[in-house]
DNA sequence: TCTTTTCCTGACCGTATGGTCAAGATGAAA
DNA sequence: TTTCATCTTGACCATACGGTCAGGAAAAGA
């Protein structure tokens, strides 16, 4: 029936205990939010019981603040595919692709980012501050060059930088809502393929590129 | 120094702290998400005890409807600038406005609606499936026809909304990111601006319509 | 004025939550 | 086998929360 039930290894029961617990509190934060999850719920979900969850993550904060930054490696290994690209249609297109990927790959942990941020970035201030901000900086001054060189319409590169994360995220965070207009059934993957080709139309005409 | 403090009439008070109690929801619901606020919290933003705000609204649950049902409506107005629009440059502009105008001057709604439908629209579902639906389909229909006339691109009705929305709503929703990254400090007068024309600029290209 | 209705609020209650702990189980090391 | 470090968990605790209530204050009506 089953496995044959080897005795676990030490580094790897703590590292397969760590993942259940993650991946249960990245759901249970996504539904529920910081405030409304609750340590029991996660425990519940991942099948353990909740004083274990204390023993691998001494605080509620504690688990939240991992869940969270592992969204946020997430996040900056997609930001790298706008790089090493000659112009914006592959590095934009690329971009949108990747973010739009990681929305149908990782909602929850894309509302868990969202939440965090509506609600001040009380955990991650500081990666907006350094990591995101020199990201930021970077990716407008490519943008940039890519206008001087006559790639793209003169846009302001941030806002065009925003209007990508709200337009990629929204199918994540707003998942729900989307669904409900789709007659209460999830994107077929035919249908995700004409989102990423919608959106990517959309952005590169409206910058000029294509 | 203050008010003659004439007595307040019946009407008047309840209208009154009905008011400063909803107002003062809404920034908590914001701030916190629905299981991080507090009524204590809420109560002592509007100064009020806490008993009196299970006086005028039985439950937490109650309040926090009633707050998201206000939202709603304020959407629901934007709603209107897209009709009576020869075209998509003044039909969507306008609507691009409207939205901008809406995530300036009610950020805290915006996260609250945010932040509803994230967790699965459980208070607001039958809108989403009624009102919001109907209107969706409505405004999809009259794209449609300004396609068909020739006014703009064969783009997907479904996902130019969607786009509308995100890209509008991120401004309040993700107000504190884009804050962060122009130097901690609010948007100004002029920056708003360059927000809504870049964001009108980039959509209207992008459609074909300009 | 007297009566009735609405409004106000301090004190209180049951429950659920985050977190602790001590004692036992289990795998690693000697 | 014996010893040690790590892992597991039921029971427990203090606190904070949503909600209640009784009794008083204030406005409206007669």
């Amino acid at each position: 029936m089953s496995e044959p039930a080897r005795p676990l290894r030490r580094i790897e029961i703590r590292q397969q205990n760590e993942t259940l617990i993650l991946q249960a509190a990245e759901k249970v934060f996504a539904e529920a939010g910081f405030g409304g999850a609750t340590m029991q719920l996660i425990a519940d979900m991942a099948g353990l019981p909740k004083a274990n969850l204390h023993y691998y993550f001494p605080t509620k904060e504690a688990l939240y603040r991992q869940v969270v930054q592992n969204i946020f490696e997430i996040w900056l290994q997609a930001a790298g595919s706008m790089d090493r690209a000659p112009g914006p249609v592959e590095g934009i297109g690329a971009y949108i692709d990747a973010k739009m990927e990681i929305s149908r790959r990782h909602p929850d942990g894309s509302k868990v980012w969202a939440s965090e941020v509506m609600h001040g970035a009380p955990v991650i201030q500081d990666y907006l501050e350094t990591t995101l901000r020199d990201w930021t900086t970077g990716r407008a001054t490519l943008i940039q060059r890519w206008i001087d060189e006559g790639k793209m319409a003169p846009v302001n590169p941030e806002h065009l930088l925003y209007m990508l994360w709200a337009t990629t995220q929204h199918y994540a965070d707003f998942g729900h809502q989307i669904e409900t207009l789709n007659g209460g059934k999830p994107l077929t993957e035919a249908q995700w393929r004409a989102a990423k080709e919608s959106v990517k139309t959309m952005i590169l005409r409206g910058i000029g590129a294509i």
